[in-house]
DNA sequence: GCCAACGTTGGC
DNA sequence: GCCAACGTTGGC
C-alpha cells in the first residue's frame, strides 16, 4: 500500500476561547467540541497523523490565519459530548456509539504577523480558499497544497515540518 | 449589533 | 418527506 499523501486543513478557533498563544503555551491540544457532521466526518475518517493545519482566529480582531499545527493523533471519540456539565454535551452521543470525534494537534509555529482575510483575498491562489467563500461555516475545512504554500508565502514564513 | 447563510428540529 | 421555525455561526 502506498502511503497516502499528506493533506492540509484549516481549523477555526475563537481566540477568546482558545488562541494561538494558548496553543503555543500548551503545545498540544484535543480539538474537541466540533458538532457538525461534515466536519465530524473529516475528523473521524479523513485526517491522518502528519496532516498539516492552518490555525485561524474567527470572531476576532483581526480575523486571520495566525499559525500552523500538525495532526498527531487521528480521530477518536470526543468525550466532552458525554459530560452533562460540558457546554458541548450531546445526549445523542455515548461511549458505546459516539457521535462526535476529535483529533489531537501539536503546535508548529505562530506567524510573526497575522495573515488577514484582506491579504488572502488579494492573492490569486489564496483567494480561492473555502474560508473566504460566503456562508462557509465549516469550522474544520480542507485546504489545497497550493493554498497551503500561498499562505506561507504571504506570511513570509518557511513551511517547517 | 446586525443579519445572511446554514444546519437542525419537529409538526404535519 | 416536506418545510417552517428556530438556533448558531461568523463576517461585516
Amino acid at each position: 500500500m502506498p502511503k497516502q499523501s499528506r493533506q492540509y486543513w484549516l481549523f477555526k478557533s475563537e481566540p477568546d476561547v482558545f488562541s494561538i498563544d494558548d496553543f503555543e503555551r500548551d503545545q498540544r491540544t484535543h480539538w474537541d467540541g466540533v458538532r457538525n457532521y461534515q466536519a465530524r466526518n473529516f475528523l473521524r475518517d479523513t485526517m491522518q497523523v502528519g496532516d498539516r493545519v492552518l490555525f485561524y482566529h474567527s470572531n476576532a480582531e483581526p480575523m486571520a490565519i495566525v499559525g500552523t499545527a500538525t495532526i498527531v493523533k487521528p480521530g477518536y471519540p470526543d468525550h466532552t459530548a458525554f459530560d452533562p456539565q460540558d457546554p458541548h454535551y450531546d445526549p445523542k452521543s455515548n461511549p458505546d456509539s459516539p457521535t462526535w470525534y476529535m483529533v489531537d494537534i501539536e503546535f508548529v509555529q505562530k506567524f510573526s504577523e497575522p495573515l488577514t482575510r484582506d491579504q488572502l483575498r488579494n492573492d490569486e491562489v489564496a483567494a480561492g480558499m473555502m474560508l473566504l467563500k460566503k456562508g462557509s461555516r465549516l469550522s474544520v475545512q480542507p485546504v489545497t497544497e497550493a493554498e497551503w504554500k500561498a499562505v506561507h508565502r504571504l506570511a513570509g514564513v518557511k513551511d517547517i515540518a
